[in-house]
DNA sequence: ACGCTTATGTTAAATTTTTGTCAATTCCTG
DNA sequence: CAGGAATTGACAAAAATTTAACATAAGCGT
């Protein structure tokens, strides 16, 4: 039952926030006020008010929003607050260097296997995470409830790969690899398309050049 | 001068552009409608149209795009047509990663150095690329003319290091550390956050949880 | 060469997103 | 404990983005 459709840009803001205040939080500052906020994180006051209370209220008239509390809040509202068990599909450099990320683990996300298509690094250990061949991927997912695959492979393989995680029951998929997946509607999708991303800082760098 | 202030939103969309079309002229395939691309890309034609209007008329009435043609005129208003020399700063996973990516370079984004603070790592070379001390990156930026500093080093580190970079005329920074770098207006950041990418991934899938 | 079909470029409408405003509520001081 | 200051939540306005509609231009077949 979905209360009301929620835009992605709004969830695109939320981690941000989270950010900050974890920041105010680790300083010590218990209360803030959206015009703080917004002094800090150069987005407009009001903005952070229609953001927030998309999700409900969580200020309080005269006072502010208390940091703590809001933290803990935002942290739910992204699912933050439950576990999740993820495999790495792809134990090239990309996929190594996720797994070393020890951050995300901090925040519930537990790299529980790595997949490669690839004998020779097969066996390999990574951060005490063996390397395990692909035939073995689908029984490890449902034998480990994993809910999130990373794809770290080439696009080639990434299609068809998608499919079989789609058909072992994975919930996300966080797809680094450069192609869209099309997947059933329950299946979420992130994607990271890191050629975009320096295509755009490229046009960013052309463009104001001219505006000379 | 600048024409006509052109929205994110639409820059955004023009790498998906080039590699639909890309694959298009692998197939052979010569002439496209905004209908065709709408179908296999799931956008609406509108959008095509408008979005290719805003930089010029690349199409003709009656017969569609050219996809060869339009292909290198997209390139060409992403800055493809130029090389980029790119430095990498934080020698980690991630940074080796981005070197290995073979991709990038034919792009035209030329990777030409590696730094890392880590007196252990320097000297070690990633693919025929030397890793550096810190020191030597003011001067190495200035001799081989370097536009683009990607960072991948933690983030603490990367505020200063930033700075140091914008003091050195550095045009574009690829950010990959978790912080908002604040810099003159005239230096171009993309940032690439992976956390709040992976929390908007956990976001989607409590709420598709929710919506049963 | 003519007319029908196709498909763009452009303008207008609809929708979404962002920003501004203000009454209502709570805090805080004297 | 009362009154002024502060700040939210909600609503309204403005801006931006997306979609729709259509007149116009070019292709294509006969």
């Amino acid at each position: 039952m979905e209360e009301k459709e929620i835009s992605q840009a709004v969830v695109g803001r939320l981690p941000r926030y989270l950010r900050y205040l974890g920041e105010l939080r680790d300083e010590g500052i218990e209360r803030v006020s959206s015009q703080e906020l917004s002094d800090i994180m150069q987005v407009t006051a009001s903005q952070i008010r229609q953001d927030l209370n998309t999700f409900g209220g969580f200020g309080q008239q005269g006072y502010g929003y208390n940091v703590g509390h809001l933290y803990d809040e935002i942290g739910k509202i992204l699912g933050l607050n439950r576990e999740h068990r993820l495999i790495i599909v792809g134990a090239g450099h990309l996929g190594q260097a996720l797994v070393n990320y020890s951050n995300f683990e901090r925040r519930g996300f537990l790299f529980c296997g790595l997949f490669d298509s690839d004998p020779k690094v097969c066996g390999k250990k990574i951060r005490s995470i063996a390397v395990r061949p692909m035939e073995e991927m689908a029984g490890f997912i449902r034998d480990h409830n994993i809910d999130i695959a990373v794809l770290t492979i080439p696009k080639n393989a990434a299609v068809e790969t998608a499919e079989q995680l789609a058909a072992c029951g994975i919930k996300g998929i966080w797809n680094f690899a450069h192609v869209d997946l099309r997947l059933p509607g329950h299946i979420q999708v992130e994607n990271v398309h890191l050629s975009d991303s320096l295509m755009k800082l490229s046009y960013n760098l052309s463009s104001s050049e001219e505006a000379t």
